[in-house]
DNA sequence: CAATCTTTTGCAATCTTTTGCATTTTTTTG
DNA sequence: CAAAAAAATGCAAAAGATTGCAAAAGATTG
């Protein structure tokens, strides 16, 4: 491979990961550590990213483009362990429903170089998965959230039942034995057909989420097929699930 | 083989995969590294490729950027001047169907302070429009154009059809007296519904589209209601558009 | 048409760049 | 502060570039 093709994939990777440690380009590269050190030496002069000790995180320039919110980076680390686990649960050659979150945002990072049928009603999530190769995109219609860029309403539903896909991939907001709840009811409608559509529904939060509710119910947990979070639920919740049949994966 | 025809196929190749190595080349095409080598340094003294330890990369992605920066810094002026007094004729609370387009982006900016209902079928437009207080915004569905980042196909256009909207406002790529043209059908479909929809169907183009054809026909001139550019077009052409009651705005 | 000249091509010898490893220095983390 | 991880540095092997050369193919010329 020449030296070019080889940066060529790192600015690819740390575009759309964000950020990556030199073991992972090196397992991923099939060259030494000290190999990708010079590598990103080069690619840190050329401003493409900013070199950290054990890796490289890129420049960021999404994030002010589309004014992100700040998240800590204790958060941060948690929320990129569930998407990797999350991330291994996904068969190559297949279709997804994307649910609006940064759970789930950070679950698509981690997909780049499988090959996808990609449905969501994030514009954000849109815009990431035009870049992967492999992967296509088809977007939903529907009213505009001003803020947090997703779609929704009654156009949506309608439209999203067209579909039926091998997983839903679901951000959450609030998740307890009676079920899975969110703030709103216009995402809370949307979220309750995405689940409707898809053969495996994943569920992806972190501890914070979990025994808590919110205003709408989407759905009771028996509509869960797998749960990734960070830490084990507590005894009482977790055989709440267990019942019902849905599936814990945690970051142990 | 002569030579000549091995260069155009090294050209070739180093076009459509953007680098190769001599090791791939010098197979492909069954001669020596060397020779491979020395070919390379003569399309490198061209100016059309750039040598690499082990291979050559194409240079058209760098000089496509900087040709892109050159053409929008260029005709941005005009755009602008095209933009604004597109803007002009916009009314008050009025809905209003955008066409993916950069001047039709230049003509969204310039209405950031009027109440409008918006429908586009690009995400870079919709994003831009969520940043208006004042604005209302509809996504239509469809699959996603991953370069240019807007939404096509039979979805698309089937939803455009459940609107009625007080404008169209459409891009041109090119304009003659034998109509409106483009160079995809995909795009050309939507466009042509999106015209259907509008009460007042407004054309934005800068001079170099005037008197063009395209591979695709979207319309005849007399579904235009209005069209807008910087130079007064040539006689005849003026004509045209004046028998099929276009109304023509310059920049005089 | 034959002798000569030019161009192209592959090969060998030498120089340069790249890469991985070992060692030392620096940074991070508990 | 000390242990561990990562960065920097120097070095040697491998891969590639350069140069010179000679054989083969083609062009030129008398």
């Amino acid at each position: 491979m020449l030296i070019e093709q080889r940066l060529e994939k790192i600015k690819a990777i740390i575009e759309v990961e964000r950020s990556a440690t030199m073991a992972y380009l090196a397992e991923k590269l099939k060259v030494s550590k000290d190999t990708i050190r010079r590598d990103l030496i080069k690619l840190e002069d050329q401003n493409i990213l900013r070199r950290t000790h054990g890796g490289a995180v890129s420049l960021d320039r999404e994030a002010a483009i589309f004014n992100y919110q700040q998240r800590s980076k204790k958060h941060n680390q948690i929320k990129e362990q569930i998407a990797y686990k999350t991330a291994e649960l996904i068969k190559n050659n297949c279709s997804i429903i994307f649910d609006s979150s940064t759970t789930v945002e950070a679950v698509i990072r981690k997909l780049h170089n499988k090959t996808i049928y990609a449905i969501t009603n994030s514009l954000t999530h849109a815009i990431l998965l035009a870049q992967f190769k492999k992967t296509e995109v088809a977007v939903l219609p529907g009213a505009l959230h001003k803020e947090q860029l997703f779609l929704y309403g009654s156009e949506t539903v309608k439209k999203i039942e067209h579909y039926h896909t091998d997983y839903t991939i679901l951000g959450v907001f609030a998740i307890s034995a009676d079920g899975l709840f969110i703030h709103t009811e216009a995402e809370g409608l949307v979220k309750r057909q995405m689940i409707e559509q898809g053969d495996t529904v994943i569920a992806v939060a972190d501890h914070t989420k979990l025994n808590t509710t919110g205003l709408f119910k989407v759905c009771d947990l028996n509509a869960i097929d797998v749960l990734i979070t960070d830490q084990v639920p507590q005894q009482e919740f977790l055989t709440s699930l267990q019942n019902n049949n849905v599936n814990i994966i945690t970051l142990d």
